[in-house]
DNA sequence: ACTTGACCGTACCGTACGTTACGGTTCGGC
DNA sequence: GCCGAACCGTAACGTACGGTACGGTCAAGT
């Protein structure tokens, strides 16, 4: 038997093929209809019984807790390990995390998820913003901070604080493009701008933060 | 008599005080409730009745729209004239903006808004998304035009594209900041914050595009 | 063949909420 | 003082949807 996935609250089990089938149709709903994500509509999508909905995920706050969480699994791309560390190196990978991220948050399904867990961040309850945010932003920030700090060790790059210097590099990566299309802009992103923006964003970063520049440490925490 | 509100799309007559006095109920049960933003508590709130709620507004999507349109209206800060145009100048007024910004977009009617705007961005109707973004992200970005430009004429800026500027600009402003307030994380934003985030940006966008430092211009668009 | 259990499809229930209707009150104009 | 318009408070209606119950089907085990 598939044990409910929602047991506790962290639990964790791995969905069956039949349960991710179940996920996957409530993905597609959401970025299809956006608003319709009812029940009926999810069970009917899937071909399966309400009554096994709520077996299997408890209610609907545990359907789309378990969506978030089985799409915040495949999201992780590979770890960039730290080779011979030279500047070429370092900016491919800058670079690599900048299209990767452009890439997920301008992705149709980035959008809807981060649309529902916005509007549940409005309602207190079950946290789907913190789920989010902890396997988008926060995942991310934990993954490039060795990038950065094997950078600076190297003596590529100068920063103070590695999560200060990080938020600048997200800023510059992202800028307006996550809520432009938060809220409905129709922004469309080739992959040619996605690598031309990534590629942008690593050039000012390193302009920033790199060791070319002695110059510009103080940037990245004045003196309050 | 006063009007109905939303007699076409576009017409926007100036609400009444006593709709002033709704619109305001609407804004604080939404920063406060969040979700219970029901047509029964609106009237209650503002001791009104529902009727006169649907006389006013049409009908609930209406008197959202009349809601964000009204504090749209009153997030406009004065308009920074050029004066002499020193580069102390030029940053102080980066710094305003970038202060004023991110004092908008963690305040929680900002906050309480946006969420609003982007689940109904969600399903296809009445466009609050676009509202939000012109008189946001749009309006500020027109604001900041010509600050850029005059700066760029004056020799104290050195760009190619005063938008692709602009948005480096906002994107080492804001960073990560309205995505994690949006998703319900628990920043606090403090004056003092706000005014070293916006020295940070500031004297980070200066770094890139500033005068100073001749040979960065490429930066601004480098050559795909 | 019979039982068991997982599952589908559908009907059903309760509630929340948008919307409408209506009686009562206040107030400006005559 | 009377009338009508604007408005308040509340009740009522219809619907959408989360959640539950139940009968029917299929496959596996005995």
């Amino acid at each position: 038997m598939a044990a409910t996935l929602k047991t506790h609250d962290s639990e964790t089990e791995e969905p069956t093929a039949r349960q991710e089938a179940v996920l996957e149709a409530v993905l597609s709903l959401m970025v299809e209809e956006g608003d319709q994500l009812t029940m009926a509509a999810v069970a009917r999508r899937a071909s399966c019984s309400k009554e096994t909905l709520y077996k299997w995920f408890g209610d609907r706050d545990g359907l789309l807790t378990a969506t978030v969480q089985w799409q915040a699994a495949r999201v992780r791309a590979g770890a960039y390990d730290r080779q011979s560390l030279d500047i070429a190196t370092l900016r491919d990978s800058l670079k690599g995390f900048a299209a990767n991220w452009l890439s997920v948050i301008s992705s149709p399904t980035s959008i809807a998820l981060n649309r529902l867990a916005i509007g549940h961040a409005a309602s207190r309850k079950s946290n789907l913003g913190g789920i989010v945010l902890a396997n988008g932003r926060f995942a991310i920030g934990e993954r490039l901070r060795p990038v950065l700090e094997a950078g600076r060790e190297a003596g590529l790059l100068h920063f103070d604080d590695a999560e200060t210097a990080f938020r600048t590099f997200f800023g510059l990566v992202g800028r307006d493009v996550q809520i432009r299309l938060l809220l409905g802009d129709a922004l469309v992103l080739s992959r040619a701008e996605i690598m031309r923006d990534a590629a942008r964003a690593t050039d000012q970063f390193l302009a920033l933060h790199g060791a070319a520049t002695s110059s510009k440490d103080d940037l990245a925490g004045p003196k309050a």
